[in-house]
DNA sequence: GTGTTTATAGTCGATATGACTATTAAAAAG
DNA sequence: CTTTTTAATAGTCATATCGACTATAAACAC
C-alpha cells in the first residue's frame, strides 16, 4: 500500500488484556474498576496505550507486569487474541485495541495502578457487564482458551511448576464447564508423549484428603495429537 | 484504561490481506507490485488504510473488492489473522497493520489498483521475498488455514458452489502439501453430517477422464467433529 | 476390443475412546 | 484403633475411528 497523505488518519492504539487464572476452583479474570467516565464505576479489562517505540506484544507484557505486580512475567503465557476496531467502541475517540490473553498459574492479589480505582480477580461467570466492548473480548478469550485446550498442552500454563493430574484435570473442567472421567483423562495425558513428565519420587502430601497424588511437570510438547476433545456438543463455533 | 494526553500517540492503522486461492492445481496468493519506495518493484500483500469511520473488517472487505475486482465479496470467507505492530516494520512511519486471510473459490484476474503497478496471482511457493514483513504474514496465513482445515469445514471456501469430492480433497492436499488416501477421505467427509450434501442427480462430466464424479454442495456444518488431522508430523506448532 | 484414468465400495487390523469396576493409600469420623 | 470417606491409580470391555489396503465401476484413448 502507499501512503497517500489524504488517506492518512491517526488512531490511538491500545492493548487490552484478558488475564485468566483458576482461583478457588473457579475461572477468574483480572479486572480494574474505572475511576472516570465513560463507564466510571464499571469493571474493565486492564490495558493501556502502546508506546511509540514498542510493539503491541511488548506493551501487553509491560501492562501485565504493571497490573499484576509480578516481578517476572517472562515465562507467562501471553498470546494475541484479535484486534477490535469498531469505530464507536470508545465514545471519546477512535481507538483500535489489540487484545491479548494471558494465563497465570498462581494468583497474586493485583495492586491498583495509577489509573484504576481498584483491581482484583473476579469469577468469570459474574464478571459482566464490563465497560466498552470488553464483554466481547472476554468471551472471545474464553472461547479461544477452551479451544486451545483441545489440541495444545496449554493447560499446564494454569498450573504451578509441579502439579498433580487431578489439578490438571481441574483446569479442563473449569474452563470447559464439564466434568471429565478421571481414569480416561489420566490415560490420555500420560499417553501423549511430552505433555507431562513425572517428578521422580515426589508426591503431594499437602493438606488434601485421600491418596497422595504423584507430581508432574510440564513436558516439552506443545501440541496434542490426537486432540483431547470436549464432550461433544453439536454446532460448536469454528 | 484512561486517556492521558501525555501517553496518547497517533499511529497509522492499515489492513493487509492474504488472499488465497487454488489455481492450476497450486496454492496461489494475490499480490501487488509496489510502484514506489520502499520496496519499489517488490511484491506485497494488497492492503490499505482503515478509514476514519470503518472497522478493520469493513476496510478489509472494501480492499478485497477493490483489489480483486469482484462485484460481490459478501459471501467470501474473510477472517482476521492477527495484528502486526513491530515499531520498525515500515521504515517511513509507525504503522500498525491488522492482517486478514481471505479464501476465494475461483480466481478472476485482478485489476491493478491506482496505487499498485501490477497485481496478479503468484504461486505460494514462489511468492517471496515480499515487501515489509509480508513474508511473515503470508506464512502465518498459510499455517492458520492449514490448521483450520483440520477442524472446520473451511475447505469448501476454496471450491465453487458445486464441486466433486476429488476437488475437495485436492484443496486439502494443496494446502497441506501431502497426499491423502482417496477412499478414506471420502469416508471421512461423507460421515461428517452437514459437511457436504449431494446435488441430486448431478454428475460432473466436464472434460475429465475417468468415471464422472458426483457433485456436492457445502452443507450447513462449520465444525468438523472429530477433526480431519494432517498426516502426523511431530512437533507441529501450536 | 485393450489399457488408462478416476470414482466409488468395501475389508481388516491397529488404535483411541467412553463407560465402567476394582484396588490402594491417605485423612477424617466414630 | 477401627471404620468411613476421599481421592489416586489400575484395569476391562465394547465401540468408533483410522490407515492401509483390494476390488469394482464408468468414462475415455487407442
Amino acid at each position: 500500500m502507499e501512503y497517500d497523505k489524504y488517506a492518512y488518519e491517526p488512531f490511538a492504539v491500545t492493548v487490552d488484556l484478558a488475564v485468566l487464572t483458576i482461583r478457588d476452583g473457579a475461572l477468574q479474570v483480572l479486572l480494574v474498576e474505572r475511576g472516570q467516565d465513560p463507564y466510571a464505576g464499571h469493571w474493565a479489562l486492564p490495558g493501556g496505550f502502546v508506546e511509540p517505540r514498542e510493539s503491541a506484544e511488548t506493551a501487553a507484557r509491560r501492562e501485565l507486569a504493571e497490573e499484576t505486580g509480578l516481578a517476572d512475567v517472562t515465562g507467562l503465557h501471553l498470546e494475541q487474541l484479535r484486534t477490535y476496531s469498531e469505530p464507536d467502541r470508545d465514545p471519546r475517540m477512535r481507538v483500535v485495541s489489540v487484545a491479548f490473553t494471558a494465563l497465570l498459574p498462581d494468583a497474586p492479589e493485583p495492586r491498583a495502578g495509577s489509573d484504576a480505582a481498584r483491581a482484583g480477580w473476579l469469577p468469570y461467570d459474574s464478571a459482566g457487564p464490563l465497560a466498552f466492548d470488553h464483554d466481547t473480548i472476554l468471551a472471545d478469550a474464553h472461547e479461544r482458551v477452551g479451544a486451545k485446550l483441545e489440541y495444545t498442552c496449554l493447560a499446564t500454563a494454569f498450573c504451578p511448576p509441579e502439579f498433580t493430574l487431578g489439578e490438571l484435570q481441574h483446569v479442563y473442567e473449569t474452563v470447559w464447564g464439564t466434568a471429565l472421567d478421571r481414569p480416561n483423562f489420566r490415560r490420555k495425558v500420560l499417553a501423549t508423549p511430552g505433555f507431562v513428565e513425572a517428578v521422580p519420587g515426589a508426591a503431594r502430601l499437602t493438606g488434601g484428603r485421600g491418596k497422595p497424588a504423584a507430581l508432574y511437570r510440564a513436558g516439552p510438547a506443545t501440541a496434542l495429537h490426537p486432540p483431547l476433545l470436549r464432550p461433544s456438543r453439536e454446532g460448536r463455533p469454528a
